[in-house]
DNA sequence: CGGCGTCTCCCCCGCTCGGGGGAACTGGTC
DNA sequence: GACCAGTTCCCCCGAGCGGGGGAGACGCCG
C-alpha cells in the first residue's frame, strides 16, 4: 500500500535529505538507494520500486541513460522522478524525452517533494499532464523556459478552480460554494473535479491539503 | 448565511483588529461596533447578531452585566464570547457563569479568533462542550487554573482521536485509516465523528482545516 | 472562419461519508 | 463493587460527493 521509493543520486547528502524526508511520510517507503545510474537497473528488479528519484547527472551512467535503461529492460517499469539542482538543466528535457514522468528542484520545500512523490506514483494525470514530452519539446524548439515555468507551476488553475479551490479550503460545501458565487451546484461540481484531477486528489479533503502544504492557502 | 458579529470593545484599536481580522473571512461579517456594555443591548435588537464579541472589561457596564443583561432582555439572544487580555481573568469566569459561550485571549492568533467566532456561532456542541459553567464551577472551587487551560485546550482529543485525525490530515479514507491503524472501519468512523463532534466540524475537510489553522498538523 | 479554453449547466450512478442509535470490553478511579 | 472514560465494533439510513458522460455559450487567437 505505500508508495516504494528508489533513491538515485551520487551525493550521500542529497539522499539521506530525501530520504529524511520522505520516510517521514507514513504512505511513502524508501526502499532503496543506489548512488549512479549503473546500479539502478538491478536495484530496480530486486526492489520493485513504485517510482525512482534519480538525479540527472552522475558519474558511470547519468539520468538520462539511467531512464532509457530502464524503461527499455525492464518489465512494468517505475514511474522516474527526476532530481536536479538547475532549473534551465537541459539534461532534465532529455530525461524527460527519455521518459521520465516528472521533474522536481533539489531546493523544492519538504511539501513539494512529498507531493510530488505522490502524485509521480498516482500515474501521469498529475503534476504533468501527459504533455511533459509536448512541453519537453517546446522546449527544444526555442520556448526558453517557459516550458520550465509551466511545468513548475504543475497543476495550473484557472482563475474559476482557484476560486472554488479557496471556498473548499475554508470548509464549504458545493451547495455552500454555488451559494456565495452564484452559480448552480451542477457547476462548482464541475470546477471541483477539474480541481481534483489537476491536482491528483481524489477527494476534497486531500486537494485542500494540497492548498495548505503548496502555500496556495495559508494558516493563520 | 454569513456568520454576523457585533465587536464589544472599550478599545478602538482591539475593535479595528478584530474587525480587520473577521472581515477577512468570507463566511463572517462584522454588523456593529461598541464601545462599552451600554450600548450593547440596543444594538443587539437592531442588528440581531449571531455572535458578540464582548471584552469583560469595560467603562460603564462591563461585559459579565451586559451578559446578563442581553441573556435577560433579549429574545433568542446572540451567542457570546467572552475576549479577554489576561489567561487568569476571574471576571472571565464570572462572565462564563453569566451564561458566556465561550472565552478567548486577545492575542490568540487571527485563526484562532477566527475559529473560535465559528465554532462559538454554531451552538455550544462545540470548542466549550456545555460543560462551560462547569469548568467555571470547578475553577470556583479551587481547581487553580486547570480550567482555564482545559478550556484554553477547548476540544481535547484523545490519543486515538489524535492518530486518526493525524491520517485524516494526510488525506487517508476510513478504510485506509482503519487498515493503517489494524481496526475496523467502524471504529474508525465512531473515532472520526468524535473528533467532528469535538472540533465542530462538519466533515472530515473542516476538521482537517482546523487542524491546519491550530497548529496540529503543520505543513511542510 | 474555425478551433480552443473557460464557464456554465445537465443527466445517471455508486459509494463514501456522517448521524443516529447501541453494545461489549478494558483499565482506571471512587 | 460501582462508575466512568476510552477503544472497539455493529446496525440502519440519508445525503453529499465524485466519476462518467455530454452540451451550449462566450471570447480569444491564429
Amino acid at each position: 500500500m505505500p508508495i516504494r521509493v528508489l533513491l538515485v543520486d551520487d551525493e550521500p547528502l542529497v539522499r539521506t535529505g530525501l530520504r529524511a524526508v520522505l520516510e517521514a511520510q507514513p504512505d511513502i517507503e524508501v526502499v532503496g538507494e543506489a548512488a549512479d545510474g549503473a546500479a539502478v537497473i538491478p536495484l530496480v528488479r530486486q526492489v520493485r520500486p513504485d517510482v525512482v528519484a534519480m538525479d540527472v547527472r552522475m558519474p558511470l551512467l547519468d539520468g538520462i541513460e539511467a531512464t532509457r535503461a530502464l524503461l527499455r529492460t525492464v518489465a512494468d517499469p517505475p514511474k522516474i522522478l527526476v532530481v536536479t539542482t538547475f532549473e534551465n538543466d537541459e539534461y532534465v528535457y532529455e530525461a524527460l524525452r527519455a521518459g521520465a514522468d516528472g521533474f522536481l528542484l533539489k531546493r523544492a520545500r519538504p511539501a513539494e517533494i512529498v507531493h510530488a512523490v505522490r502524485l509521480i506514483a498516482e500515474g501521469e494525470s498529475l503534476l504533468f499532464p501527459a504533455s511533459v514530452r509536448q512541453l519537453a519539446a517546446e522546449y527544444a524548439d526555442g520556448g526558453g523556459n517557459r516550458a520550465a515555468r509551466a511545468l513548475l507551476e504543475g497543476a495550473r488553475l484557472t482563475e474559476r478552480e482557484g476560486d472554488v479551490l479557496r471556498l473548499m479550503a475554508r470548509g464549504l460545501s458545493n451547495a455552500e460554494i454555488a451559494a456565495r458565487l452564484v452559480v448552480g451546484t451542477e457547476t462548482v461540481k464541475s470546477h471541483v473535479s477539474a480541481v481534483l484531477g489537476k491536482l491528483g486528489a481524489r477527494d476534497r479533503t486531500q486537494a485542500v491539503i494540497t492548498a495548505y502544504e503548496s502555500g496556495f492557502v495559508a494558516p493563520g
